[in-house]
DNA sequence: ATGAATACTTGCGATTTGTAAGTTAGTTTA
DNA sequence: TAAACTAACTTACAAATCGCAAGTATTCAT
C-alpha cells in the first residue's frame, strides 16, 4: 500500500470548501442556528452535555451530539477529565475554540446594540 | 378599529426568539451558511443581485432572494437607487447592517488564523 | 425593435431540522 | 450491592429547508 498521510492535502481542503474565504470556511463549520452557541456556552465554562442540554435555548440532544462530534472532529473541542472527576465526558475548547470568542463577542454586542429585548443572563 | 401600533411588542419579540441572548438572537437571523456571505459582499461594495450571484461561493439564486429579502425586512438593508444610475434594485447595508462589519472581521480572522489554506481575495 | 442581461420565481428531490421516544452507561441511595 | 436515578447519547420520523435546474418578467444595449 501506498504512505497514506493523515494531514489533509490542499486540494482536499479545495474540494471540501465552497471557496477559499476565511469567513465562507468559517460558516461551512459554524454557519447554523446552534453551534456558536455551544461554543458561548463553552466560553461561559459549560463542560459536559447536560450543562449544554440545559441552555434556555434547549438544543435538541441529537443535535448536541452532532455538532459536539463535529466541533471535535475539527479541534474546536476537546474531551477531557471532567472537573468534578466523574466519569461522564467532558468537552473543553482548544486553542482553535478560545480563538471564537472574538467572534461569539461581536455578535453579543451587535445583538445587545441592534436587537430589542435581548440582554445578558444574570451572573451574580 | 382599535389603534394598532407598527412596533413589536416585548411579548411578541420573546415568542419569536429562542431566548433573550443576543447571541442566540443573532443566530435566528444570521445563523445559516448564506446570510453573512451576503453581509461580507455588502460590505465588499456588492450593491446588485447579480454581484453576490457572481461570488465565489454561487449561492443559489432563490436562497439569495430569500436573504435578501429578510435582511431587508430586519433593516440590515435598505434597496437603493443604483449608483450607476441603472433601475435595477439595489442594495446597501443600513447602520445596523454596517455594524456587522466586527462579526464579519472576527470570523475573516479566525478563519485566516487556523484553517489552512484560506486567504483573502487579491484585491490589486 | 430585438437580443442579451438581470432579477427574480417555481418545482422538486435531497438533506437537515426538530420532536419524542428509546437505550446504555455512570452515579447515588438504601 | 442492588435498585433507582441521572446523564449521555441514539433512533425514528414528520416537517422544514436546501440546492439544483428551469422558467418568466423586466431592464438594458444596440
Amino acid at each position: 500500500m501506498s504512505s497514506a498521510r493523515a494531514r489533509t492535502t490542499a486540494a482536499e481542503l479545495a474540494a471540501e470548501r465552497r471557496s477559499p474565504c476565511p469567513v465562507a470556511c468559517g460558516l461551512d463549520l459554524l454557519g447554523d442556528r446552534w453551534t456558536l452557541l455551544v461554543v458561548r456556552d463553552l466560553l461561559l465554562g459549560a463542560e459536559r452535555f447536560k450543562d449544554f442540554a440545559a441552555s434556555p435555548e434547549r438544543i435538541p440532544t441529537n443535535l448536541l451530539a452532532e455538532r459536539l462530534a463535529r466541533l471535535l472532529k475539527h479541534g474546536v473541542v476537546e474531551q477531557t477529565a471532567a472537573a468534578d472527576g466523574s466519569r461522564h465526558p467532558a468537552y473543553r475548547l482548544t486553542a482553535k475554540g478560545r480563538a471564537l470568542g472574538p467572534v461569539v463577542i461581536a455578535l453579543r454586542e451587535w445583538g445587545l446594540a441592534w436587537e430589542k429585548g435581548t440582554r445578558l443572563p444574570r451572573t451574580p
